[in-house]
DNA sequence: CATCAGGACACAG
DNA sequence: CTGTGTCCTGAT
């Protein structure tokens, strides 16, 4: 059994913050196993992390090869994190300021591209609880076991293998044909992701959506959780009521509310997505 | 038993 | 380019 090794955080993290990061939405591989611990898996490695005494640590259960640089980078536990929060307008957002003040530390984890567009094809009209457990059942027939009630994502290329009748069989509804055709399309071309994280956000972006069953919404949360874009402004519908109610948007369309953003929370609007979205979920900004 | 989700798409205006 | 009905499945 490995010992719990400390991971060197240069500023204030809390309980509630890394609970949103990884419960919150924006991944669907990590799991509570008590109050201060998660179990979850990246790249096929599997981490758990603690969180005690204002630190956070981490180990890997079955002597994986991951390093300390690789879960930071993960996290995006780094200096750049805190000038991106300090970016953000909360001086002048009330807003905003009461959920960067509720949860300190709530991150963009940087997660893989193709794994992450696997799971937001299939977030489509379903809950978290939901969107784990159809995103499992296909990485239990096709991934592989990493021990601990975890499997690998199987990636794109043997997906493509995959009827779109065998998909929906493990209950993805309507997202079978999506996850089947978008195999067909990226299957094959192992340079697909890597070419697409190198675009611009507007270039990736509109390249993501050609994919059957990704289109703006989908494409925003692929290149904020999977790409690092931070531009990326992903707008659903908790978010568009947020928008509505506490930024006066009840009368702007879609791409209005896209372009306020932008303007509003400026080149990281992606975090103050992240925080705004945490904040209405958990109840922290009463919608009127 | 009916309605509606953390969306996309096809089709109409 | 903006506005609706439909698509699977499960929760309410």
């Amino acid at each position: 059994m490995s010992k719990w090794k400390e991971l060197a955080r240069p500023n204030n993290l809390s309980i509630l913050g890394l609970k949103e990061t990884l419960e919150g939405g924006q991944t669907f591989s990590w799991c509570p196993t008590s109050t201060i611990t998660w179990i979850g898996c990246f790249r096929s490695k599997v981490v758990e992390l603690k969180f005690k005494d204002g630190m956070l640590f981490w180990k890997t259960p079955n002597s994986g090869t991951i390093t300390e640089e690789e879960i930071k980078d993960y996290l995006w536990l780094d200096s750049e994190y805190d000038g991106a929060v300090d970016q953000l307008p909360w001086r002048s957002d009330h807003v905003l300021a009461k959920c960067v003040k509720a949860l300190p530390g709530l991150t963009i984890l940087n997660q893989p591209l193709d794994e992450v567009l696997f799971y937001f094809i299939l977030s489509s009209a379903k809950s978290i609880p939901q969107i784990k457990e159809i995103g499992s059942l296909v990485c239990q027939k096709w991934g592989k076991s990493l021990g601990n009630n975890l499997w690998s994502f199987p990636g794109w290329s043997k997906l493509s293998k995959v009827s779109e009748d065998e998909f929906r069989k493990l209950k993805l509804g309507y997202r079978a044909k999506y996850i089947h055709n978008v195999a067909q399309v990226v299957g094959n071309d192992p340079y697909y992701f890597s070419t697409i994280s190198q675009l611009s956000y507007i270039d990736a972006k509109s390249e993501l959506i050609r994919l059957p069953g990704v289109g703006p919404k989908i494409a925003d949360c692929a290149l904020l959780f999977g790409a690092t874009k931070t531009e990326a402004f992903p707008i659903d519908t908790w978010i568009a009521k947020v928008l509505d109610s506490h930024y006066g948007l009840e009368s702007f369309t879609y791409s209005q509310k896209a372009l306020f953003a932008r303007k509003h929370f400026g080149l990281f609007c992606g975090l103050a997505q992240q925080f705004l979205f945490s904040g209405e979920r958990l109840g922290l900004i009463k919608s009127k």
